[in-house]
DNA sequence: TTCATGATTCGATGCTAGGCGAACCATTCG
DNA sequence: CGAATGGTTCGCCTAGCATCGAATCATGAA
């Protein structure tokens, strides 16, 4: 009756308090060193330390060395998705923290999603994308369109370098805080890079929260024609 | 630094044994009984009545009353999603059973994937229709063309009904033992229910695995256009 | 080389949670 | 009504594992 392969084993990984700390800040993409790892997880060295070499043995984590510190990141795409996928059934469950954090209105409000943006902004941006006909659905699932294409180039994003890489250009990655859809892809990920250099907004160190300035915020909603605050 | 929705509880959910025993066994789709989970889990009824009731208070699982008997089954597709998400993380890592099932080849060969077909053969059926220009890809993602629902009203499937449904018609699905998509959506579970009552192929009792005759392997590989076996 | 700091290994400890036996409720059937 | 079967509750036991202190290894700086 044993069918498929052996989830206990993944899934118990991340049914720790302390590991779960440590792949949710890994969600913000950027490489962490293991004693950073071990703050966010409330737990001394020694312990992150056997967590680490866990979830390294199983493949969640990869690890670059760079000097005498070991830089920690999420292996890859897949493990980003499964973790957001967790914590979208998770929330629709209502598995909510029980204290949760004072920073909780600023990750609603506009965070990363592993490359691209998600929470308020990111589900208006993608809203905004429909609604102007610059994004059609086909069986649900996002396609650019020509004008689409103009806007983004008027952007300053090269749309055709993004094409011509193997990851789809547009996906709809659903968003745990708003049960709604917003733009992952390459197209995503330009378009959240394009954010941070157009200095609209910038990285909250040491967490996913991704903060607009006043100015940077009119200045997306005017880009995107969508009224008020 | 505690970002996001609760995902420990959850995962650690999945995390045990019995319990994934049990959630991997209703991936087949159909409901059952506390006992036969039970059974499959390889515990004794009180023990298996204990994790159901976790399961069910953690909306993983729905239930169904029928008279003195209580039907489980997965409480809606997110949740097979998930479960489908983390073989996949699972298998790719090679996390598989020491113990692998005596019934694996029959599994890679032909499964259910909650309500599609899913394995070789699943995998064939998508490439066979990509190949005959039946679905084409936009943005990495499947849709039917006009072609293909002429294809699809040959084989009987009311394409009309399928597309009216708020469900995607047409979905790409990873699979877990090709690494390769296979064709979910409303036209995929179409598709699996055709198989079975044309009588190509049958369920096999308290398994996902679907087993096809030799005769109705060959009806599908000659409607599908795919040589050889 | 010596010192400081990042990181791991080892051993001991303590708690959580899964497991079962036995008894108990509930529904159906003769 | 009683017998049979599906399912739950209670109490106890045990094993696994997360945790930490202390010691050790490794890297880089002085």
């Amino acid at each position: 009756m044993k069918d498929g392969p052996n989830i206990v084993g993944i899934a118990a990984l991340i049914g720790d308090h302390a590991r779960a700390e440590m792949l949710t800040a890994l969600m913000a993409g950027q490489a962490l060193t293991a004693t950073e790892l071990a703050t966010v997880a409330g737990v001394t060295k020694q312990t992150a330390s056997a967590h680490l070499a866990k979830l390294l043995d199983a493949q969640l984590l990869a690890l670059e060395r760079q000097g005498r510190h070991r830089y920690f990141r999420l292996a890859d795409r897949d493990v980003a998705q499964l973790l957001e996928s967790l914590m979208g059934v998770a929330y629709r469950v209502g598995a909510l923290r029980l204290r949760s954090s004072p920073r909780e209105p600023a990750l609603r409000k506009a965070r990363i999603c592993y490359d691209h943006l998600a929470g308020e902004l990111g589900v208006l941006i993608y809203d905004a994308l429909i609604e102007r006909k610059l994004l059609h659905m086909i069986d649900e699932q996002p396609q650019l369109a020509p004008a689409g294409q103009r806007f983004c180039r008027e952007l300053g994003i090269d749309i055709d370098a993004l094409a011509a890489q193997r990851r789809p250009l547009c996906r709809a990655c659903l968003d745990w805080s708003m049960r709604r859809r917003h733009l992952a892809g390459t197209l995503g990920a330009a378009l959240l890079e394009r954010c941070l250099t157009l200095g609209w907004a910038r990285r909250v160190q040491g967490s996913r929260v991704v903060s607009f300035s006043v100015p940077g915020e009119l200045a997306l909603r005017r880009e995107f024609g969508v009224a008020g605050g």
